[in-house]
DNA sequence: AGTATATCGATATATATTTATCGATATAAC
DNA sequence: GTTATATCGATAAATATATATCGATATACT
């Protein structure tokens, strides 16, 4: 949170909400989302603190951020919170997504159904190998890498999943940034150099889970 | 970091290292590892802030964490470094993972390599369908989840992976925990229940997407 | 109507994390 | 040998995050 100072009044700038925040609020909508029809209509902070094994106090001060309906003894109506939230998070107008690299995970992500519940739609994956060319099992196409710049820039498509070896990270990324792409998200294990106007975010599968081991490890 | 305050001595608990900085610990980890044999052997934090682009003082702390072999105008040897960050992260020996769900995406961790360089051995998938069940493309079995309980009280595996459909996840979940299983990693976007002895980690790929591309559309 | 209670939002405190500062030290240059 | 400098570790300050406390309020109960 910043705060300007102007002529002896605090101005609070409102903009900026923690990443911390921005992370728990996907589980706050998947909960509520997963409610029965037949639930009653409100909810408060507490019953969803205890579920979700959170803070109530965390709970509010997060709904707080993105909503201002809670009242007193009723709680947050499920269904302006549902839809503050999708709003809030940007589920509710799509967002077109390509993948490089078609191997195992790379299909796995072009098939998989579940992104566009969160507003997300993956159009195609491209590789250089002939053999996944085309379109075999999936229902998106997988094209040649060289058709990956033509696409973008007519579909204006700002978001890319890097999926190929580690060793071709770097100049893909460098490859798809000219390409128009502005956020990227790795999946291979080499760490990504990208000027300060692209955001890249690094998912290690093993580092992730070497570190629940870890964590397992160390209980004892 | 808990004091503990006996007879007017501080006395520190060394135990306890945050989440955040285990997180980091691989990253320092992977670009170490990196670095060509003809570097120099010795690296200064300074650097390695620079390269990750992080503060060289966090660099310093987290090293510290770990290792206290730094020495000034020289910094730390990186083969020593490595060794250390290795033998405390547990990379250095191996734990075995069983997998529930060998569809698209647990077919992918099957087969994928890299864990082992993480101190992770995928022992097997556990499917109930009779069509995947059977060793088809990868080099690791998949078996039907009638053995799973045989096999991992057998070999004592303890660390799981979820990869079936968000409808049957609490039900493994309820059920390899039965088997012995004591840290999961989710893949399932449903929030899992688990007991406080059992360790959880909820990875949501098509959350974390979605956060990115509202990033995207704030920076603007 | 009056009171009890669940719940909210706000404010305050505690903890955690990041960033800054500074003296100490090992090497290199002179 | 002396001095300059890069670098470390430690301590301190700033920021961020989590938790606790408390008055206010909307409903339910008497
Ligand atoms: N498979 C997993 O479960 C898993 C888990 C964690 C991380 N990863 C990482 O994800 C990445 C992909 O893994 P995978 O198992 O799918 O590998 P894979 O070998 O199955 O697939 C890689 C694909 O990338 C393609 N490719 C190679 N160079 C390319 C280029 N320059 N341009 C476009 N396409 C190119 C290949 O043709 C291949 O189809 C790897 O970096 C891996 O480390 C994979
Ligand atoms: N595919 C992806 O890229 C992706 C991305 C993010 C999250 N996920 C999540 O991962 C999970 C798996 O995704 P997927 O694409 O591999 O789905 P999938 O349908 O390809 O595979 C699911 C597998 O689980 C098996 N299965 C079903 N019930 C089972 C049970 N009770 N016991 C054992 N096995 C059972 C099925 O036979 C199937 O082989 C889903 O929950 C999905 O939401 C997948």
């Amino acid at each position: 949170m910043y705060y300007f100072f102007a002529e002896g009044v605090i101005i609070i700038e409102p903009k900026c909400i923690s990443r911390v925040i921005l992370k728990r609020l996907p589980i706050y909508l998947g909960y509520l989302k997963s409610l029965p029809n037949d639930a009653p209509p409100h909810i408060s902070a507490t019953t969803i603190a205890n579920v979700l094994q959170m803070g109530e106090v965390q709970v509010r001060k997060d709904l707080a951020a993105v909503c201002d309906i809670g009242k007193p003894k009723i709680g947050y109506k499920v269904r302006d919170l549902i839809d503050e939230l999708e709003t809030f998070l940007g589920f509710k107008d799509m967002n077109d997504v390509i993948i490089v690299g078609a191997g195992k995970l790379g299909k796995a992500l072009l098939s998989y159904e579940g992104f566009r519940e969160y507003g997300l739609s993956i159009v195609a994956a491209f590789d250089v190998d002939d053999t996944v060319i085309g379109n075999m099992n999936s229902t998106k196409p997988i094209y040649h890498i060289s058709k990956l710049s033509d696409l973008c820039q007519r579909m204006n498509i700002q978001i890319g999943i890097i999926a190929v070896p580690a060793e071709s990270a770097q100049a893909i990324c460098d490859y798809i940034i000219k390409c128009g792409i502005k956020a990227i998200m790795n999946f291979t294990p080499y760490l990504l150099k990208v000027p300060s106007d692209i955001i890249a975010h690094h998912v290690n599968i093993a580092a992730s889970l070497a570190l629940l081991s870890k964590q397992l490890s160390e209980q004892t």
